[in-house]
DNA sequence: GATTCCTGTTGACCTCGATCAAGAGCGAGC
DNA sequence: GCTCGCTCTTGATCGAGGTCAACAGGAATC
């Protein structure tokens, strides 16, 4: 249906850092021209995933760090008895796979939740690339910093809070992190199930429902299965901090 | 060796990565002798800091990541509503402050458990050390990774353990780490308090003191304060797969 | 359209660990 | 010595959220 220039541009578009919308989200922010063509040297664009299939799995030998360009991703770790604990939601721009830099092997599983395209570092090539371009050395130590930080905010989240302002403070951070991506914040499209929503919680998946349609009945929602409208954003940041636990965590000294 | 030798010679043991126990536990694992010699340049190996002095606190400007030299520390981070969650203890080879990367300020508390001793690594020269010696931008990675699987351990006994194994695991862990210390692994002693260790297990102190008295009572360990011996290590592995919350884990999907 | 499977919702009940309360052990300061 | 203030322990009670169970709404297959 188009003329073979056309599609060479889309593939232009497609496959250079510069060119991309998430550029200053991602590995390439802050880094000037010349370099970025260097990074973009090593860069396959090519990985697609459906629903459902494995990024990587537990286990498996690291040769690449991955970037989310569209689509999204989980991550979770599985213990011997079958515990499942998933890590975090994943969202363009952001990075998977750094976990598995410890081992040479990956620690987690990385399952995509809808289609999603994925941009693919080698990590051999990226050393190299790293050595051209040291500014780069600090801006993925920035990168892997943001996720140890979102890590901790998950963390502390599952320390202190009580179910109903742990469901609002997810529901807030996709909301930013949709913001951030230029899309309607107050319209959540989630693209992972109630089970996976209520273990990244550590909460069980009928709490989670019975929280969704009990933050419907205040108003605060519009829930109609995976899409979540947000109707009063301000009453949502209000059960983000209902100071859950006074005792425990005021006078850990 | 000359006489007035000697004590240029100590000096150069508590200064030199190269001559330090915990050479290769530390940073400079597996980097060779003359690019160790320049990253010894730009440790400092001053600080000391008395039990519940802070190494930084939450919003201090980032300039340097830190190791324990000897010692421990536990970092924390608190919300506005003063909740406060505890985020790791960190022995001897450990660093702390990755997370204060992505912002250039800290976001967490360090905090010294009793009288420890840090090597400080001035972030600016350490970047231009990385770009001397490339390896040591890989072994960087490997550090930080390594920190972010702790976390995801932690994360991971927070949804799915129950309290029991919760403490068991803390304790094991603990004793492994010891052990890689070249310190008696079956004798543990607590450098914080019953309220950290409530806090960073997501429980409450009165909790905590009753699993010990439970655990002591089932012959599993002797508690004495801060002192614990563990008895029977067969038993203490065994309580931390007893397989928590059944269905909540099993199926995430 | 009927069947099956899967995800999600709602209700009834119960348990684990939080909360409240009291006291014991120990150190620091006077 | 005594008191004050911690940290830690133990007991009694309560409630948030887990467990069990039943069912409803889609989606996929036939």
């Amino acid at each position: 249906m188009e003329t073979g220039a056309t599609i060479l541009d889309l593939n232009q578009l497609r496959r250079s850092c510069g060119l991309c919308a998430l550029n200053e989200l991602c590995l390439p922010a802050g880094i000037g021209r010349p370099d970025l063509e260097r990074l973009d040297t090593i860069v396959h664009h090519k990985r697609t995933l459906d629903r459902g299939k494995a990024l990587f799995r537990q286990g498996d030998t690291f040769h690449a760090l991955f970037v989310v360009r569209s689509g999204s991703l989980k991550t979770f770790v599985e213990n011997p008895a079958g515990d499942v604990q998933v890590l975090g939601f994943h969202l363009p721009g952001e990075i998977v796979g750094i976990d598995a830099l410890a081992n040479d092997h990956h620690l987690c599983d990385a399952e995509a939740l809808e289609r999603t395209s994925i941009c693919e570092l080698p990590y051999a090539q990226l050393q190299q690339v790293v050595r051209e371009v040291p500014s780069l050395h600090g801006q993925l130590m920035r990168v892997v910093s943001r996720e140890m930080v979102a890590e901790q905010r998950h963390l502390a989240m599952m320390g202190n809070q009580q179910a109903q302002e742990r469901l609002a403070i997810f529901l807030q951070s996709l909301a930013d992190r949709y913001g951030r991506l230029s899309r309607d914040p107050s319209t959540l499209n989630l693209p992972m199930s109630r089970y996976d929503i209520a273990n990244y919680l550590g909460l069980v998946v009928e709490t989670v429902s019975r929280l969704f349609s009990r933050m419907e009945a205040a108003g605060i929602l519009a829930v109609n299965r995976k899409t979540v409208r947000i109707l009063r954003p301000d009453l949502l940041t209000a059960l983000c901090d209902s100071s859950g636990r006074s005792l425990r965590s005021r006078e850990a000294g």
